[in-house]
DNA sequence: TTAAGTGCAAAGAGTTTGCAAATAA
DNA sequence: TTATTTGCAAACTCTTTGCACTTAA
């Protein structure tokens, strides 16, 4: 594996955007290098992946949201408004721990989206 | 709106086959009224969806799949060898209830799978 | 000079849209 | 009649693949 400078370009890309989809990753890398293609955005992005520094997580319907592997945490989705909300990996310790003794499966608490209605939402601001 | 037999049939094959996405329902209608055009899943899926009579989750990369309004449960999805486990959703109980009081979001636990790693694959079975 | 990496075009899944024909109130 | 619903074709988003060209070891 050679770091060449596209794939640089698409690490810094992801490490400065944060929760960037891989159209927005191309968008970034482009404002520099006009010449790199979107297919070497996916096949990056895969390979980045494959080696640890980032991750992807699902939130939504829409494309994946690439971020740095150590910029881990929860996402709450809004199902009404689309908003996401961070917050501490923590607070699913407790379930990680049920679901690790009963089911003998390992929570990845920042790979999903946890869906639901926003505080907002339920006060009908929006 | 009119419960056509279109719709009926969209409606009984989500019952009847659980956690299947648009493509596998219309394959389903289709066995028995071959005529029923894809574009009609997709509109009767979002129409009994805002009835409040099926709902989706997102499983994985692909297609969301459907199940009847009242087949609710968490899905914990391996990243590894993609297999889904259904746990109840009781298990959220207490996030739900942290995420409520910290937060004032209103978790929909049934909406999104969990994502990690299961038994099988942290044994090396796979 | 060989293997890895890239760009480009095309194809593929999944989904939506525009519109005209069919259906039922 | 009139609004609703449907089927069909086409478009659209997101992603992958095949292949020839380029690049660095």
């Amino acid at each position: 594996m050679r770091m060449t400078p596209q794939r640089q370009l698409v690490l810094d890309a992801v490490v400065a955007l944060d929760h960037s989809t891989p159209e927005q990753v191309c968008k970034h890398v482009q404002q520099t290098t006009p010449t790199v293609n979107i297919t070497t955005i996916y096949r990056t992005l895969d390979l980045l992946e494959q080696l640890g520094l980032v991750r992807h997580a699902h939130i939504g319907h829409g494309a994946p949201t690439y971020s740095a592997r150590d910029h881990e945490h929860v996402h709450l989705v809004c199902h009404r408004c689309d908003s996401v909300e961070e917050v501490p990996c923590g607070l699913l310790d407790e379930l990680s721990g049920t679901l690790s003794a009963r089911y003998g499966f390992k929570l990845d608490a920042s790979h999903v989206a946890l869906s639901g209605t926003c505080r907002n939402c339920l006060n009908g601001e929006n």
